[in-house]
Formats: structure tokens, C-alpha cells, sequence
DNA sequence: CTCCCTGATTAAAGCGCTTTAAGCCCTGGT
DNA sequence: ACCAGGGCTTAAAGCGCTTTAATCAGGGAG
């Protein structure tokens, strides 16, 4: 196929440089400008012209160069996207991202955070790329860094609450996800519902909050029993212990998260205990974790898909809409019910 | 602290532009050449000039902008990665990759596959972006296509082995992994090794024929037993049943990848069996889920850093030092021991 | 015929940098 | 006193595109 000359440049050094617009004007006669234009699909160029200029540009194999147009239109049409490589979460809120950005003629610029590049690096890098704004999963700075960097390029926040400072944010209610587990446990006739802590982010304050409420909605002050703990599966298997080492087992145990989850999940089974024979377990987040057969754990989803969604509208918004106020977006996450939970006994 | 008007351009929309190198020039009285050359550290200006510059950039918080330099020096020292967001494995990758493309002064784009966004597109976004090289992680597409892509910019396959075409690889030599694997399940005194398929791709071929002639190698060709299955945890479960249906169960089994074994695992710890005390159990891959205490799985690491030491290095040959014959690097994986595999019986 | 549109096309001026060749100013040799 | 040479600095020409204002060819109206 392609068998004109038009076709490549060596990936070796001797190089043929790809073909410029120019390239493609000079094939069909005509000048740059209308090139670009039909390119674009600006109006303007008579429908012949347009024909002509698609096919040239087609033979040689023409692709627009990004940096220089961006250069051209001071208009990168670039989204940064900050994200935890690791995070299975964040690789999902990716996945979605890209085809929303696609739909609103964004491309992404994804920046990874790993134990030796922090945000900030993450972000300047996303800057130096001219992105016109930064959607930043799950950033862990403090807000008045936040609010600074909004100053250069809009900031979205995804899946934090912000305090403090004027800025977009999409996240969903934490404290209604964890409302919900403790329902569905209420509902399946538990009392002693026990929690394993989060640590003192935000986020961790927020599902906590909701774990005492809901209680305290059921009527169960008495039984709101709080374990320490932090994201990891470790901290899981510590709390599993502790519940087995004190004698007295609720009768479920929600986590913070689904490492935790899966932590406790572990201990227990390692003890002989069955779950959710003897004791139901909860996690949150619905990760890849919590889908596999061998945990097949109840837990809360965060709804990647809309709160990418959201991100991005957010962002179109302020760049090209105008918005200019902040705007907090607040989903409502969804109990994810499975084989881990159970009625009591 | 930067109390300078200075600071920083609106998120809103009356943005301030950011400062160019015009500017910097003007606070010195120099010009843009001179300020160009200090900030790119080439040697040149005067060491008071060279002050001079550095101060003023700092205080205007100027900087660089890539896409200019890009078009203008035509290097952008971007390498271009594609990388399955999915794949823990790919992340950890991804994490060693930047850190080596620092080293050697490149940036990375990443680009994400997804089940909306295929190979092709990937690429093309990399090639718009005027990355120099492309790091393919695991990439599925023909080998002449990937060739093909090599005409463009120099492409570096990691992880697959490249048949029948002129390409850098990267990868592990997976036949010796699932060597080293059955080694040790013979040195700890087992017999009947059976091993649970990968399908039908490059990488599944070389693990298939490790197990075989590493079975051989030990006298066992009697006990050579290859069951069907896939990438899949499912895969895994099915293959786990059907050693539990069969009644005759093997004393050990190798599994395409950790997926699989997972699988294999839950099939097995539902059924009531021991591992390792009945069965010995091993995957590949050394991936995330393998280091769950949940599962402590024995499997074989491809150390990713290395690899992706390699992968950046093979770019920087070809991008600076010229280098145009291809080059395959073949890496010892290593055995990594962990709680599913113990002495038969 | 002339004039004024209208629609299609393009010349030309950048975008923010890099790079090359030229320029300036000294110093030291003769 | 003159010139060569070295150390710094810079003017100016792009890089490959976009965009604005201007040009141009027709066509219908007057």
C-alpha cells in the first residue's frame, strides 16, 4: 500500500523530514492558509478545494505538528491529567477521561506520580506541555497550593474534598457511601458494625463522619466501635487481629477501603472464620481487588466514568465557557453488594 | 512569599500571560539569545551574566516553554510511551522509565491504551506530540506494522519478542523463567508439574516451551500436562476445577501468569484443598496481586526496572549516538519464592 | 458599463523559542 | 601603533503552524 515516495522517513538518522503543510499546498497549488483551514475544517474553502487539499494531504501522509500549531493558536487544547500510576482507580478514571475529553476535541497529557516524582513535579511538567488545565486525581496538596496553581492554569480536583479554597472539585460523598454500607448491614440485621479507620486525610475524616452517623441514624451510638488504621492491606490484617486477639468479634466490619478490606478478609480466613458465615466485611472503592473471584468483596463504587465525565465538562467549562466561579460537583457513589456480607449468625 | 506582580497569570480567563524569555531578557538588558543559552546551561556567557539571568528567571517564575523549543531546536527529547493504564505491571515500568529518561535528559507522553483507545491511535498521538522514539510496552500489533512504525521514529518493543522484523526489544526470556520455575518446584521434590496455558500469543509460546523442555530436562516427558486457558484469573478457576473434577490432582501447578494462579488458588482454597500443603501453586509475573499476603504467591519477576533502564537506553542509542542496526535485549527474569510452593506431599 | 457585494483565496505577521553568523571590545604580541 | 585572536553578546532568520486583513474574481443591480 502507499507505494508513493511520499511514504517515510527513516527511524534511523538520515531522516526524511515529515511532510508541512506546505508540502501539502504545494502539491495541490494552492497556499498554506487554505491548507489549514480545510484541515480544520474551518468554512470558507469551497467544497473542490476541500476534496483536493484531503486527498493531497492523504498520499503524502500529512499530520498535523501539535507544537507548532499550539505555538500558532496559543491554544494547546491539551488536558494535563495528574495521576498515581499505581492506582487502579486513577487507570480507570484515565480510561475515561480520554474518551470525554475526545468527545469536547481535548487530547490528555497524563503525568505519572510514583515514588520518586511528586506533584509538583508532576505538575510543571503538565504545564511546560501548555495544558490549559490540570485535572489532578486525587492530589494530596494543601489546598492553598492549589488555589496558587489555579491561578496559572485552571485546577480541577477529582475525588477530594477542598477546603478553603476557591476551586473546581468533582468527587463523590464519602460519607454517604459509608451511610450506605452501614444501611445495607442494618438491613441485614447487624448491630455491632465496627469500622477500621482510614488516617487523618480528608478523606478518611469524611467516611469515618459518615460510618458515626449512620449509626447514630440506627439508633446503634452504642455500638460505634472505631479501629485505627490506614490504606493499606497491612493495617487490614493488623485490625483482623486485633478483633481476633480481643475475643469479641462484631458481627461485621466495615473498612476504610478495599486494601483494608482485604487485609481483614485475610486474617480472618487465615483464623478459620468465615465470612460472612460469623462476620460480614465491607470495603470501599470497588477496585479491580474487590472484583476478584477469591474476594469477591461488598463494597462502594465511585463512579469512574461520571466523575471523569464531570472533570472534563468542568474544565470545557472554564476554558471555553468562561465559568469563572468555582463549582464543586458532588456524586453519589453506589453499594456494590457481594459475596462478603451476609445476615448475621 | 513572591510578593512580585510578577507572580502568576489568572486560572479565569483574563489571563496574564506567562513570561517569556523576551522578558527575562528585558529585566537584564540582555538579549533573548544570551538568557536562551544560560537557562539551557550551554557554555558560553560569563559567569556574572549567567547570575544575572538565573536571578531574573527565578523572579519572573519564568518557564520554558517546551512547545517552542521543541519547533525551534526540532528536538523535542520526548520519548513517547505506550502503556496498557490497566496493567500494574506497565505502571511499574512506566514508574522505572521516567526516572531513566531524567537521567538522560528526555521527558516521556504517555499514552494510554484502553478498551476504546487501540495501538494505532496511541501511537499516533505520541508521533503528534513529535516524541522522538516510542517505547511500546507489550504492543499486540504485526511486527510489520511495528516496522513500518520504525520508518517514522525509532520504536522499541518491551516485553515481546519481535520475530521477522527489524525492531529493538526489550524483554525477559520467558522459557528460562518458567525453567526457573520448574527447577525449583524438581528440587523441592515434585514430579507432576502440570502447567495451565497463556493462549496463543508470542509470549504464552515461550513460557509453553519453557515448561516443556525444562520438564525434559528433568526426565519428567511422562509428566508433561498442558491444560487450555488464557490470561484470565477465570481461566485459572476453570483449569482449578477441572484438576478437582479429574480426581487425579498434580502435585504442583505453573500457571501462565499470576492472573491465572490466582485463579487456580481460589479454585483450590474452595475446594478445601492446602496450598502448598496439598498442591504447590506458581505464577508469573510478580505483579501486584502475587505480593497480597491473601495470596504470597511464588511466580518469577521481569524486573521492570532493568527493562526499563534498557528500553531508554536502546531510545538514546538510536536518537544520539546514531545506532541504526537493531539490537534485542534479553534479560534473566528471577525466580521469586513466596508461600505457595513447599515440599510435595 | 460601473459599482458593490459575496465568497474564495492568500500575503504576511507572528507564536516563543533556538541557532548561526556576525559583531564588539579587549588583550597581547610585534 | 596596529592587528590577530579570544571572550561575550546579539541580530536575524527560521521552526511549522494560525490568523487577520487584504486581494481577487465574478455576478447582479443600478
Amino acid at each position: 500500500m502507499d507505494e508513493l515516495g511520499s511514504a517515510a522517513p527513516a527511524g534511523g538518522n538520515g531522516a526524511i523530514p515529515r511532510p508541512r503543510l506546505e508540502d501539502v499546498a504545494a502539491r495541490v497549488g494552492l497556499s498554506t492558509a487554505s491548507v489549514s483551514l480545510v484541515l480544520r475544517g474551518v468554512p470558507g474553502p469551497s467544497e473542490r478545494t476541500r476534496q483536493r487539499v484531503l486527498k493531497a494531504a492523504a498520499e503524502l501522509g500529512y499530520r498535523p505538528d501539535r507544537t507548532a500549531s499550539a505555538l500558532a493558536s496559543r491554544r494547546s487544547r491539551l488536558l494535563g491529567v495528574m495521576v498515581a500510576i499505581h492506582s487502579p482507580f486513577h487507570a480507570e478514571l484515565v480510561e475515561h477521561l480520554h474518551t470525554a475529553a475526545e468527545e469536547v476535541g481535548y487530547d490528555l497529557v497524563l503525568s505519572a506520580l510514583t515514588p520518586n516524582r511528586d506533584e509538583n513535579t508532576a505538575v510543571e511538567t503538565l504545564l511546560a506541555f501548555r495544558c490549559e488545565a490540570l485535572i489532578l486525581l486525587g492530589p494530596l496538596a494543601p489546598a492553598s497550593v492549589l488555589a496558587d496553581l489555579d491561578r496559572r492554569a485552571p485546577v480541577i480536583s477529582v475525588g477530594r474534598r477542598i477546603t478553603g479554597a476557591e476551586l473546581d472539585a468533582v468527587r463523590t460523598a464519602d460519607d454517604d457511601g459509608v451511610g450506605q454500607i452501614v444501611d445495607h448491614l442494618v438491613g441485614l440485621g447487624h448491630r455491632t458494625i465496627a469500622y477500621v479507620d482510614g488516617g487523618k486525610g480528608v478523606i478518611a475524616t469524611d467516611r469515618r463522619r459518615g460510618y458515626r452517623s449512620a449509626m447514630r441514624r440506627h439508633g446503634l451510638d452504642e455500638q460505634i466501635g472505631i479501629l485505627h488504621g490506614d490504606i493499606t492491606e497491612e493495617a487490614g490484617e493488623k485490625a483482623g487481629r486485633h478483633f481476633l486477639d480481643d475475643g469479641e468479634l462484631p458481627t461485621a466490619v466495615v473498612a476504610y477501603n478495599d486494601q483494608s478490606a482485604i487485609g481483614l478478609l485475610t486474617a480472618f480466613r487465615r483464623a478459620g472464620i468465615d465470612v460472612p458465615g460469623t462476620i460480614s466485611v465491607a470495603g470501599y472503592d470497588d477496585n479491580t481487588l474487590s472484583r476478584l473471584a477469591a474476594f469477591d468483596l461488598t463494597t462502594v463504587s465511585q463512579n469512574a466514568e461520571e466523575q471523569a465525565r464531570q472533570a472534563v465538562t468542568a474544565a470545557v467549562e472554564r476554558l471555553d465557557q468562561g465559568r469563572t466561579t468555582p463549582r464543586e460537583i458532588v456524586l453519589a457513589p453506589s453499594l456494590v453488594i457481594r459475596g462478603t456480607t451476609a445476615r448475621p449468625r
